[in-house]
DNA sequence: ATTGATAGCTTAATCCTTTAAGCTAAGTGA
DNA sequence: TCACTTAGCTTAAAGGATTAAGCTATCAAT
């Protein structure tokens, strides 16, 4: 059963196609077509159940409906999150969402574009790899709809929905001082993102204002590597026997350190303070509970997607906006004073 | 800039549009272009940095290269993970991937399953809701790729990508009456989800095997109302104080029930057994952890983009495949006699 | 010289909509 | 009666590819 064309209902109902195509886009007072032939048709389309194919639709209008979603990593709790979120708002207009993941390669973030390009993508939300500032401009200078998020490209004019990694981080690290931690360990990705270096130096702005020492460590991170990651933070642990507090900078790094404290017998909250960039079940379930800084996941989303179904609308009028939007502090018990009583 | 046309490229060479398309499609030789010509136009396109237009080629080709994803939360970590596994091969093979979310309710996978086909999408990964049958067998009478996943149609001739439940369930259960827990509750959703229902049998199965009593909690699951399965499950504790260990249904239902056992001061493991449906890093790194079986995530993903590739290749030739997978049963510490020694 | 085959292309229909421009009949005003 | 409006459609080009069928020149064989 082969699907019903304009053509066919058209010669169905011995009418030209634009009649039903008017009819069909809601245009059917403003081109005059009758009221009586406009129910007729759209009970014919009703009754037969046609739609209008949407490949040949799009090609003519160059609009598809389809928002190009490309983030580091679709399978990553956080951005399968904002996924969820952005497609609710979405499809009640219309969009439909294809998505990929760039695993923070560059070149297959280039690829990315490039084929979301192909295929005639209405507007793109980007999580930008390091080096991708020109495929970018070159979506803007082609005045295509772009918003980027979690880390923005400084040199580009662009709209951009974020966290403020430094105040939380600064704040973060503020309260593990006011918690009269003194020797607090940094543990984040070797990386040059701004998100990541933005979080560094939050910490150290707390640090430095309140003359304490700062200890960074620097972790490379690769899938199924997590015992080279806990070597490394052993051997801080060992080598600096000071260090009364661990802030992880990354989810899944605190997850691989606290599966290395566990298993060095360490008690978190009691003999060590603990804060983790971006939250997660486990850090509200595990015991002691684990004080973290809650990304505004639905408020990004919210604004993320808003902001670009605005400039899909209109494409001259909008103008680029930068959003950033604090983070939630949220106190648990790892970084109470509670260790003072050890 | 407008995008070049084949139109132009043809044109800017003085050649025909046909003589581009055939190249374009690796079909020089078949078409007897000369090799001279071929390498003319390929230069002249890769200089021109032409790309033909995805939207044209699917209007008239019928295909589109894209493969719709309707599951039940694209927010939910074991769906997030299946759609970056599906990506992967998916990106390999040059189709890229929409997604929706059904959030299981029947009216919207209908409409999803419309939308989908509206914009042709080539074959279609589906986790199914109650009552969609008839949209499924539809797309299957349009001789339309669908591979069901996680949860099957029982009255459909289609092929299904899932884990033994039933089985699973009932090895969990046996372990669990192994290490002498003698009245083990079994928590789960108010649902008749094939997949639900398996999981409640094997645990039934294991328990009358063994003249032992079971204690099934369903609760119903709503957002935001965690409260509502904590006050369940703990009025479930009061009534039946002879029960040593809970078995859950699903994930979530472990992390709410987990947070109350901690509230009422209970020690998992010494003073009750666990054991969850669907494992989750909580569940490794919790003191004492755990026990969980784990959907074999990583083989249902390359067994299920594998059979829809192969059905959307060969349409004709492809036969239906049911492929249950067995879980992996994953001892921790929640479950060992441990308790014994309290 | 004629036929046939083959290489190497081209022509033009087709996929299905959208939409600017045009056409016809009826009604209005002078 | 003639010129103009207006209502209510229709015509046909365009959007950018694919592909069956056809065309021409060359060369070999008879």
């Amino acid at each position: 059963m082969k699907k019903m064309s304009i053509k066919e209902v058209a010669s169905a109902l011995q009418i030209s196609t634009a009649t039903v195509s008017y009819i069909l886009n809601g245009k059917a007072k403003e081109k005059r077509i009758s009221p009586e032939l406009t129910k007729k048709v759209t009970a014919f389309i009703e009754e037969n159940n046609f739609r209008p194919n949407h490949l040949a639709k799009s090609l003519r209008t160059g609009k598809t409906n389809v928002i190009g979603l490309i983030v580091e990593d679709i399978a990553d709790p956080f951005f399968a999150s904002v996924a969820g979120h952005i497609e609710n708002v979405a499809y009640e207009n219309g969009y439909k969402i294809i998505y990929s993941s760039t695993k923070n390669d560059p070149k297959k973030a280039k690829e990315l574009i490039d084929t979301f390009r192909d295929r005639n993508v209405d507007g793109y939300i980007i999580t930008p790899t390091e080096g991708i500032d020109n495929e970018i401009k070159y979506l803007i200078d082609s005045k295509l709809p772009v918003v980027l998020f979690d880390r923005n490209c400084n040199d580009l004019d662009i709209s951009y929905v974020g966290m403020n990694n430094f105040e939380s981080s600064y704040q973060a690290a503020k309260y593990l001082i006011s918690q009269d931690y003194k020797n607090i360990a940094f543990v984040t990705l070797d990386s040059v993102q701004p998100q990541m270096i933005d979080r560094l130096l939050g910490y150290e702005r707390a640090i430095y204002e309140n003359r304490l020492t700062s200890f960074v460590k620097k972790v490379e991170y690769r899938a199924a590597k997590e015992h080279l990651i806990m070597a490394e933070i052993e051997n801080m642990l060992k080598t600096e026997p000071q260090i009364d507090a661990i802030f992880f900078a990354t989810n899944y790094l605190a997850i691989t350190g606290i599966e290395l404290l566990n298993r060095m017998g360490v008690k978190i909250g009691e003999e060590l303070g603990m804060m983790v960039f971006d939250d997660n079940d486990l850090f509200r379930i595990h015991q002691p509970s684990i004080s973290a800084i809650a990304q505004p996941i639905q408020e990004m989303s919210q604004q993320l997607i808003n902001d670009l179904l605005e400039h899909m609308q209109d494409t001259n009028e909008y103008t680029n906006r930068t959003t950033v939007l604090p983070a939630h502090l949220i106190i648990r018990d790892s970084s109470s004073k509670m260790r003072k009583n050890a």
